[in-house]
DNA sequence: CTGTATCCTCCAGGATACTG
DNA sequence: CAGTATCCTGGAGGATACAG
């Protein structure tokens, strides 16, 4: 079995423990993105987890086309959410949440609770430090 | 109250609901950032939650000087770490988590085991997707 | 040993125009 | 409506040298 602390897998070596930056850090990287989550969010609350390309669009603030076009074709890649295309004229695109698409905010509750609670001491922190340079 | 979906805070508008960036956006982004979640990580079973720098720069295979030395003052700055500085010859540095620092972690665990149960899916998802382009 | 100071490269992301 | 195609800029992050 692979070794874990934290939920991180990593491996011994004559230097110490070495972190495997596989899984953590890109599914982190990603959902730190400018607007992974914007988008996930929106589909969350969505009936259906549905919405429109156009309804995203408009529902983010300052996302453009070209943002929203990637942030989108990422998350389908992932197999977060489904495109659904429909050749009528003007063409429409639904996107929706797969599952595993839908588990992944609430899996996120823990640590947005720990944000919440600590967010007022994180930016009290910030203003003594920048304060003392 | 604030209104909060998934916990994230957000308002109404007549455009729909529109999330606030604020909070989880930045925290993930950071987290998010190439080195921060390794440095957190190895503090976190160093014994006393404390290393020297040098410590930290041999344990993290690939980290340059300077981008440890920034890492460590973006999460000095946010109250995660203390900076312990012995001016000796030649001098000792030591970072320590904080009480803050050390709970975050463990405050990722749900979110890390959904990683865990999840990532064999995605990445077979983007391969299903990168053959069929 | 623990940093700055510089310089450089690459790419996320924005602006804009065009298309089926 | 839902995208591409281009071009452009800022900033993250690497390489290297130097300093206290």
């Amino acid at each position: 079995m692979q070794k874990m602390i934290n939920g991180r897998p990593y491996t011994e070596t004559e230097d110490g423990p070495r972190f495997k930056p596989c899984a953590p850090n890109g599914v982190l990287a990603r959902l730190g993105d400018k607007w992974t989550i914007l988008v996930l969010s929106h589909l969350a609350i969505a009936p259906g987890y549905r919405l429109r390309f156009s309804e995203l669009k408009h529902g983010i603030e300052g996302i453009t086309q070209r943002m929203l076009t990637l942030t989108v074709r990422n998350l389908e890649r992932d197999g977060l959410l489904l495109r659904h295309y429909y050749p009528e004229v003007p063409p429409r695109v639904e996107y929706e949440l797969t599952e595993m698409g839908a588990s992944m905010l609430p899996a996120l509750e823990g640590f947005t609770s720990w944000i919440r609670d600590n967010w007022p001491r994180i930016e009290q922190c910030r203003r003594n430090y920048d304060a003392e340079q």
